[in-house]
RNA sequence: GGCCCGUUCGUCCAGGGGUUAAGACACCGCCCUUUCACGGCGGUAACAUGGGUUCGAUUCCCGUACGGGUCACCA
């Protein structure tokens, strides 16, 4: 076969060649031991817990390396393309805080290695392709999708291997008279990678997670290029990854069984091969058995699924890197408050296997993450959900923000703050009462205690009630009170001898504690009155006596 | 079906030829506490399985089971 003749039959437009690509695209000048790597997603329009987790790991390799991150955006399935879907994904992994240095933005590309848009790029895929025609490493093939079909048929029939390699590689060695009649029928075709690997061969391979494997050679004569000149994946991973230069691959281990392929791919290019990293699958539990996230039945798998719960960004964030370095939490623990970037992120500590997605995990990590922020952060975040999710309770915030930031301030800071919150639809049932409209007076109190003695609380509060009072003097006129009814103002006291007393201090707090917040749990009472105010405390205070019929 | 990957408490996982097999979440108990939310202390609970190799295996090797992935002109 003359594979100068077909090379020319085949791409007779093309004149470039590698070595010019090679000029076009240098080497990086970069530090010593810098990793270039990248996000290449397909623009579906969904982001997925998948694309953060893969997302996540370059971005800490490169960053913490001193390396670029850039996105490269693999559109080369123009019937999966969604409209729009670059900038959703871009804005979606910013809020993540990944951030490229290169690559496709929004309205175009930045960057010296581009274009970042694989549909843009196949010119240099050609002058590749063509090469390996030259080189007698790939040929055209005319079949069609019926005849595909029908093979894969007849090696079902047979209980062979599925694909195209062997007797079934029909137009493997087609002299060249054939393929130029195909060619002049204007007949589709498809160019086709000539493996010469076989099954019997194991090629041992190091992965960064996984550690040594061992392969089975690849001996399917894959598609390099469709018949619309697009290349597949396959093909625009070896040479994008080369010409971008990038170091070190992330991907999903659903990759695993391509990479012999890729392996092939580069070596007949001439390229020196990336490092590999393989991540494990994220599984749920389905019943008694584990499986894979999937797209179709989990809604959880979608980064939106968050938001609309309630999760803030940060905890998504940290639930992840809790996942994917196991030393993660620990560190956390230590520094409360140090910067993500503090930590040491190391693909040594990624776990091989699949991590099983925990809801109940992430809600302890978010309780930990919305624990650390200040009042002022929180509300902003709150705001922020509520303004798409619940706009009622955005009006009450945004109505006052100085006393919604009151509210949210109670408890927090200092060395043990309240864990209220592990999702933002947990702050309406925790606050609504601070808002009159929402306040519901009631005069339901556990049965046990009489109604004088609820009464006699109500009315000894209102008597004494300064707003002005410290919180140890507010509480002595509690106790006070307390003493006053047969209840007991020493918890010690009462402990000891719970006959002697009709009740506790405890009592006496639930009871101003119903009147004032018209349930039995909430934050610290004394700073609910703070916020609240004098006049509000007493109103509800007198309500609750009303209602009791004690006015 | 072929090929590949994986398997340590319920879950996330640390460890790695000799350990009382660590921690976190969840669960339970106790303590602290004027409620709640925290916090503290403690507890239940794990090396899938069968063979090797070895003085000794959870750790290394082989098989089995189970789980997962993959076998497209999708990525």
């Amino acid at each position: 076969m003359d594979t100068k003749l077909l090379a020319d039959l085949l791409f007779p437009n093309v004149t470039k060649t590698p070595d010019d690509m090679e000029a076009l695209f240098p080497e990086r000048n970069l530090p010593e031991g810098a990793i270039v790597s990248r996000m290449a997603p397909s623009p579906t329009g969904f982001v997925h817990l998948g694309n953060l987790v893969q997302g996540l790991t370059s971005e800490r390799l490169c960053h913490q390396s001193g390396g670029p991150l850039f996105l490269r955006v693999e559109d080369t399935d123009a019937k999966r393309e969604v409209p729009g879907a670059v900038s959703v994904l871009i804005e979606a992994l910013r809020h993540y805080n990944i951030l490229f240095d290169e690559g496709a933005t929004i309205d175009g590309d930045a960057g010296d290695y581009g274009p970042y848009r694989q549909r843009q790029r196949v010119d240099i895929y050609h002058v590749y392709a063509k090469q390996l025609v030259l080189q007698g490493e790939a040929y055209p093939c005319f079949c069609t999708e019926e005849e595909l079909a029908a093979i894969h048929e007849q090696q079902s029939a047979e209980k062979a291997n599925f694909g195209y390699f062997g007797k079934w590689a029909i137009w493997r060695d087609r002299p060249i008279e054939d393929i130029r009649a195909e060619l002049d029928a204007g007949h589709p075709w498809v160019l086709r990678f000539r493996s010469t690997g076989s099954i019997e061969h194991k090629i041992p391979f190091n992965d960064l997670i996984k550690g040594h494997l061992e392969l089975t050679e690849n001996d399917i004569d894959h598609v390099l290029l469709k018949s619309d000149g697009i290349p597949t994946y396959h093909f625009a991973h070896a040479v994008d990854d080369h010409l971008m230069r990038t170091t070190h691959v992330v991907r999903g281990d659903e990759w695993l069984p391509s990479l012999p392929f890729h392996l092939q791919l580069f070596r007949s290019l001439g390229f020196k091969p990336p490092k590999y990293l393989h991540i494990g699958p994220l599984m749920k539990m389905d019943g008694d058995s584990k499986r894979k996230l999937s797209k179709r039945k989990d809604p959880e798998l979608a980064l939106t699924y968050y938001r609309a719960s309630g999760f803030p960004v940060q905890s998504v964030y940290e639930y992840l890197m809790t996942v994917l370095n196991s030393n993660f939490e620990d560190w956390r623990r230590a520094n409360p408050d140090a910067p993500i970037d503090d930590f040491k992120f190391s693909y040594k500590k990624m776990n091989p296997a699949g991590a099983l997605f925990d809801e109940m995990k992430l809600r302890d990590v978010s309780k930990n993450v919305i624990s650390r922020m200040d009042a002022d952060r929180v509300l902003a975040e709150v705001l922020d959900f509520a303004k798409d999710y619940d706009v009622e309770l955005y009006d009450h915030l945004a109505a006052d923000k100085t006393y919604a930031r009151s509210i949210l301030a109670i408890g927090r800071g200092g060395k043990k703050p309240r864990k209220d919150f592990a999702v933002f639809t947990d702050v309406r049932p925790y606050l609504d009462f601070f808002y009159d409209d929402w306040f519901r007076v009631t005069d339901e109190y556990p049965e046990n205690f009489a109604k004088s003695d609820v009464v006699a609380a109500l009315n000894g509060f209102l008597d004494t009630f300064d707003i002005a009072d410290d919180i140890n003097v507010w509480f002595d006129k509690i106790k006070a009170i307390a003493d006053k009814l047969g209840y007991a103002s020493d918890m010690k006291a009462f402990r000891e001898n719970p006959e002697a007393y009709r009740g506790n201090v405890a009592d006496i707090s639930m009871f101003l504690r119903i009147a004032v917040t018209g349930r039995q749990n909430s934050p610290d009472m004394y700073a609910v009155m703070q916020v609240l105010g004098a006049e509000r405390v007493k109103t509800r205070v007198r309500a609750m006596l009303g209602k009791l019929g004690a006015l």
